[in-house]
DNA sequence: GCAATACCCGACTAAATCAATCAACTATTA
DNA sequence: TAATAGTTGATTGATTTAGTCGGGTATTGC
């Protein structure tokens, strides 16, 4: 099992869109400078986005992604299973022939945990997400600072890793 | 957030102590034997739980590793946390300077994810594993064969990882 | 119709991690 | 004192991560 950042971008992303839905087509570039993940690797996490139907693009000038459901029928699961991060945490990817053949001495614990962390994830939709007050919040700042960036003009690139942000 | 084999290997070893406590040191090639882990990767992780104290090693002829507390003392998570497998699902360590020093938008749903699993882990004890159903069938599978092993005599070597075993 | 926008696609890469292997060394005990 | 068994450190091939780069193609506003 494993969780990085490919299966938390796509999650960050899939919020952002959830967040301006009703706004038209969201650009990559929008969501690059406001979550601060290179464009070039959000083009690679939407393709599998897409390729699983959970978003849809509009092509050339004023286009961009949508969601392709309702957000409350979006869970945080089938998003990170889109990037091909399984939440699976068993070695032989429940298959049971973790030892020659056989299942291993602590094949069932990790089928167990596996379970466990299928359910709470998958409890969780895009809808429900978007009316957290934690989530509110930081996109209320995410939102303020990027007007800012605009009205301060050419300097429209995103917010580096490191650096510290007004 | 990472659960690999390192993890899953030092689980099943721990396991495999607590299974035939009693019977004095249990050496490093028996568990490799029994379990199918290359020796030279037990003699790492086990380093790592001896310097966290969740075993004890006793040197020279018949000598070997001991759990250094009861089995109903020793719970899963912290295994996984002593070969250095974080159980933490979030990318800035509970920090919460995911992204340019203030929390990113989806922080506080890692955070809850790492709880969950962490709660779900840490009440698994060696001692409860050891009385269950599953593991004790697998258990007895292996010391059968391993006894097997012996009489048939020189051929001593672990089975190999896809090597079919009768 | 054409230039700008924005998605689409494939190849490539530096760094990190995994899952070991190998060799040498030290402590203990039969 | 020789065999056993734990201890440590260096090294390695394969895989994955987290991107970058460079070229496409579709669409639309002017």
């Amino acid at each position: 099992m494993r969780l990085t950042t490919k299966g938390r971008y796509a999650v960050t992303a899939m919020l952002d869109l959830a967040l301006h839905e009703g706004k038209g087509p969201i650009s990559l570039a929008d969501i690059s400078e406001r979550q601060g993940i290179s464009l070039s690797y959000l083009e690679q996490l939407f393709a599998k986005l897409r390729r699983n139907e959970l978003v849809r693009s509009v092509r050339g000038p004023g286009g961009g992604y949508q969601l392709n459901r309702e957000p409350a029928g979006i869970n945080v699961a089938e998003v990170i299973d889109a990037v091909n991060e399984s939440v699976d945490a068993t070695g032989c990817k429940h298959t049971g022939n973790c030892q020659g053949g056989e299942v291993c001495l602590t094949h069932h614990l990790w089928c167990d945990l596996s379970t466990q962390i299928h359910g709470f994830l998958s409890d969780i939709t895009l809808a429900s997400l978007v009316a957290r007050r934690d989530v509110k919040d930081v996109a209320e700042r995410q939102d303020r600072r990027q007007l800012n960036n605009m009205i301060v003009g050419s300097d429209t690139r995103p917010a580096e890793a490191g650096e510290a942000v007004v």
